[in-house]
DNA sequence: CCAAAAGTGTTCACCCTACACCCATGT
DNA sequence: ACATGGGTGTAGGGTGAACACTTTTGG
């Protein structure tokens, strides 16, 4: 049997979905737009869609974040391959493989909505996961699809990652003072940093952090320095999060 | 436009390709199969196959392991998903989307050939590795379609995924001693390890290692315990890998 | 006896934590 | 003046690297 017959496997629709992360409020927001068709019309989901005839998964990954956000990847944001997900079961229509993205991005305006979705906001990943988790009666309701699940992935992936690897300043913008970075950490890992330790930790890493000898005093109190990522991927040693 | 309309999107065919490794005669061997048609007829690739329209991605990579080797999950050996590769140019006939799964296995008896595959061997993945980086004269041939990259690709997370898991233990027989766990995370990490600060870290290290009571000389000298995996997932501390 | 592999003890340097303390701004 | 956040100093405990040393087998 040929293993390039076309009878001899069975057709699948491949999508992308992305998990879009950034924190607000001190708070780890994804990013979820509200479902226009159905199966699952009116619920959330996380943004995607069909990958094209003659693009790459990275590519089509790029393309549906620009429809629905407006932001260019490698532009300040972070874009990485998550996961791949191919239940049989998780569209109840056809058979879908969906290659989940993760995407690290600084504090956005107002998403614009794009593509087939009626409307787009930010949400914290608490709300959308206990909602995802539980049955509730009136507006809240769990994501579409396998989204929950998708969405838990990619919030663990950022939680690993930005441990041992400079990403936590995807999450920053272009310039950015130490005290902002650390509530970055402590939005996402949800616990508190000594301020003064932390200082010393990222401004003692060499290639994590380059000042630009600017500063500022946007976050109130004495000025401080501003920052750009440096060119270093892997912080060694990691960052370390307080036990739990 | 419905994004369900069956003209609206590309068809794509998916399969599951395999990163089986494990250790022989000190060195990381991964499993390659010599292909039996075009493209590619002749030339090593990993295993893989095509998804059934029923079962999941996990399934069918489960499935096709065993087809090739005979080896059963979860029965001694770790499976997990790997990355997924998409390029629209990686197989010259047709779209084909592959979900990579590694393998981590106890070094097993001969593979056995399978599935649509002539022969299969083990090799080191440095002969794999260079073999595919460099067009050489003669047999040594690179691994066909993107099979070096996705090789590459699973070795840099057994690499990675050892130093801070107990996933090493997924190398050994059931039961094992330190010193053959030693030369596991020697032969992956391609580094010389201290014994005695490594049988301290391991037998330090609660949840880790759990003692069997029985002990063995097969690899000469004092007889040493016999252990178990123990139940703990993630290693606290991690190993660390010496500096390059 | 000797080689080889398994374990144990000890020392030193470094790093993480905790917290006291000082600095520079806005109001 | 004082609140607020930025930044430095320092002492104590824990851990990893290096290596001397003892233990227990096979030949």
């Amino acid at each position: 049997m040929s293993p390039y017959d076309p009878s001899a496997f069975p057709p699948f629709a491949v999508t992308v979905d992305l998990v879009v992360l950034t924190v607000r409020h001190h708070a780890l927001c994804a990013l979820s737009v509200r479902r226009g068709e159905s199966p699952f019309q009116g619920r959330w989901a996380l943004p995607g869609g069909f990958v094209r005839d003659d693009e790459d998964l990275s590519q089509a990954a790029a393309r549906e974040l620009a429809e629905e956000t407006g932001l260019r990847a490698q532009n300040g944001a972070h874009l990485e391959q998550l996961a791949t997900y191919g239940d049989p079961q998780r569209d109840p229509r056809m058979r879908v493989v969906s290659v989940a993205h993760l995407v690290l991005a600084p504090d956005l305006p107002a998403p614009r909505a794009g593509g087939d979705a009626r409307s787009a906001r930010w949400a914290s990943v608490d709300t959308l996961l206990t909602e995802s988790g539980q049955d509730h009666a009136g507006d809240a309701a769990p994501l579409a699809f396998d989204h929950g699940r998708i969405l838990a992935d990619g919030v663990e992936r950022a939680r690993s990652k930005i441990e041992y690897s400079s990403l936590a300043t995807a999450f920053c913008p272009p310039e950015f003072t130490v005290g902002e970075l650390r509530r970055v950490y402590e939005a996402v890992w949800g616990v508190a940093l000594d301020p003064r330790n932390f200082h010393r930790k990222v401004t003692g890493t060499v290639g994590f952090l380059v000042p630009t000898g600017g500063t500022t005093t946007r976050q109130g109190g004495r000025p401080a320095q501003l920052f750009r990522a440096g060119g270093a991927a892997l912080l060694n040693p990691p960052m370390l999060r307080p036990e739990v």
